[in-house]
RNA sequence: UGGGCUAUAGCCAAGCGGUAAGGCAACGGACUUUGACUCCGUCAUUCGCUGGUCCGAAUCCAGCUAGCCCAGCCA
């Protein structure tokens, strides 16, 4: 799978601006002479990861590749009052299926607190950093605004004082928001970010992997290019936001003495249109309870999609057709849906089932006889060979496949006219039977032997083939329909009420569907399309033998236009 | 209003001084034992706007306009 997964998808990887910079970088030498190009993927452990994150995988996991480097997978934990072990095993086994491999290179940034420890001192010792006692809010008031300078009376203070608090703030003798380690920049600076960013804080939160072994810890902007730098990242592609930040990255690794000057390269995250990106709105979702948990099939994540029956591979094709620029972009869901498409259009296993079943008998048929018909797996695989159905006097139907009085250019079940069982006999529709409402609740309809396998020895055209399960052969499914969870174009840029943007309609189960016998019993067959009707998954999570759930993964792709 | 970045079709995107690739969506049509799939066709006289340079500009220059990011002891 794996194997099959990275083979299909790497094809399709283009260049991009991304690969012209390192290919000038290469060109020139400089500080990359000599070295492979190298990449990291640095997830915080404080969430799930969604399709968003899958574009930053691909980029530095298929940039790596692209090169003959390697990509690490670093958990980029520096901040453990947000951070979970719980999390480290999901996006492990995410990324895993995605069919990516960091071989032995999976870190903690916690690997490193010792070194940056150091390399805070360092720049202490240089006169390029020093420990600030403002208040939180005391660094607010003064930051300056965007004409005026920032403030901070303690920045002459002498490097040997500093040395000496920055040591004792390690000890533990401060309390939390006490004190910080400030780099010494640039106070005026049009970039907030080199306003003498803070550099360490404390923090007396137990860390999910170093328990209470520290009580100040790095923040990003100084962790990040010291761990790259650690770990001989040459190229670090990340989002745009941290773009403002790249001057900040650039200064630490040059004032620092780190092993190699990784770059910092930035690319335009992705946007899902009707699709909530954000972890914490994600989180949100989860924690009131509005999805069932971070797999619920309705989610972005990786674990959803998955669950929803989106394939490995579609995700990474649709990562590759998206491309990589610097714009702002929010693509359409319908790529997405796209991707499976082709993907499970080439690979599912067919089956055939009915959503809405009505009744539909065969009054020349023998009662009692019951028949058996071979049918292709996957008419585009003849590889992936047949399978068995039977066949008998009565069989469930689409209730959609029969009109009693058809509209223009229905093509199905309607008195007097012809339709193909798939697989099984042309049949011709005689009428149907209602119940007092006016309701249909039978159809019935004549068969003609001579049209054995659906096949018509007198060269008959017939206009319309369906879908059938044998009534007395078949399993009961329940069918979850999933729409988008939200209604609005971008309910990112909508403010904190998002929630209300939910869509209603985002989820519906439709219970008594009928289904062929055999269907799970083959975990092969985790995929399938109805006719007409999108492509549906089992439910793993949710299904029992006896009881099975299916979801389906994309939305009605309906070809058959009303009047 | 300071700093940084971006602008090519409904949505993405290539293009790098020689006359606008490709995909999705949409719309026609052919084929079909899934009204799916597949296949064929249509879909930017114009690249945010205005000037300039040039035989020639989406590409170079100047000036505008619009949008995004940055003032967490988050990442």
């Amino acid at each position: 799978m794996a194997d099959d997964v990275k083979n299909a998808a790497e094809n399709s990887y283009n260049g991009n601006f991304i690969h012209d910079f390192i290919d000038e970088d290469i060109a020139k030498g400089g500080q990359f002479e000599g070295m492979t190009v190298h990449t990291r993927f640095p997830p915080e452990p404080n969430g799930y990861l969604h399709i968003g994150h899958a574009k930053a995988l691909c980029i530095n996991f298929g940039t790596a590749e692209k090169y003959g480097g390697l990509c690490n997978l670093r958990m980029d934990d520096t901040n453990p009052t947000k951070e979970d072990v719980e999390y480290v095993d999901a996006i492990k086994e995410d990324i895993h299926w995605l069919g990516y491999d960091w071989g032995d290179r999976f870190f903690y940034a916690s690997e490193y607190f010792t070194q940056m420890y150091e390399y805070a001192c360092e720049l202490i010792e240089k006169g390029l950093a020093y420990v600030c006692e403002m208040t939180a809010d005391e660094v607010r008031e003064n930051r300056g605004d965007l004409t005026t300078p920032a403030k901070s009376p303690y920045r002459d203070r002498p490097k040997e004082e500093s040395l000496d608090l920055f040591r004792r703030m390690k000890d533990g003798e401060f309390e939390d928001g006490r004190m910080t380690l400030r780099a010494k920049i640039d106070l005026a600076s049009g970039n907030f970010n080199m306003r003498d960013p803070v550099i360490y804080r404390i923090n007396h939160t137990q860390h999910h992997r170093t328990g209470d072994e520290w009580c100040i810890y790095p923040m990003y902007d100084f962790a990040h290019p010291i761990e790259d730098a650690l770990e001989g990242v040459t190229h670090s592609l990340c989002s745009l936001e941290f773009e403002a930040h790249r001057p900040l990255y650039d200064w630490v690794i040059n004032n620092t003495s780190v092993p190699c000057k990784p770059r910092q390269i930035e690319f335009a995250r992705l946007g899902i249109s009707n699709t909530v990106m954000s972890k914490r709105r994600l989180r949100t979702l989860v924690e009131q309870g509005y999805v069932d948990g971070w797999d619920d099939p309705r989610m972005p994540t990786l674990c959803g999609l998955r669950r929803r029956g989106y394939t490995p591979y579609s995700i990474r094709d649709f990562i590759s057709r998206v491309g990589v620029a610097k714009v702002n972009s929010t693509i359409e869901y319908s790529l997405l849906e796209h991707c499976l498409r082709e993907d499970l259009n080439k690979r599912a296993q067919r089956t055939m089932a009915v959503l809405n079943p009505i009744k539909l008998i065969i009054t020349n048929y023998p009662q009692g006889k019951s028949e058996e018909f071979e049918v292709e797996n996957n008419p585009n695989r003849p590889e992936d060979g047949t399978r068995t159905v039977t066949f008998s006097r009565e069989c469930y139907i689409e209730a959609e496949d029969f009109m009693e009085e058809p509209i223009k250019k229905y093509q199905r079940l309607y008195p007097g006219n012809e339709v193909r069982l798939k697989s099984a006999y042309i049949v011709k529709c005689t009428g149907c039977e209602k119940d007092g409402d006016g309701n249909i609740t039978q159809v019935y309809a004549t068969y003609d032997p001579e049209t054995r396998g659906g096949n018509t020895p007198d060269g008959r055209k017939i206009r319309g083939t369906i879908h059938w399960v044998d009534a007395n052969n078949c399993k009961n499914a329940e069918v979850r329909l999933y729409e988008n969870l939200f209604t609005t174009p971008d309910p990112e840029t909508g403010d904190s009420d998002f929630l209300e943007l939910l869509n209603p309609n985002s989820l519906k189960i439709l219970k008594n569907c009928k289904v062929e016998k055999g269907l799970g019993d083959n975990s092969n067959v985790n995929a399938y399309q109805f006719m007409r009707l999108g492509y549906f998954c089992i439910d793993n999570k949710a299904s029992s033998d006896e009881e099975l759930v299916f979801n389906r993964s994309v939305s009605l792709k309906d070809g058959f236009k009303k009047g």
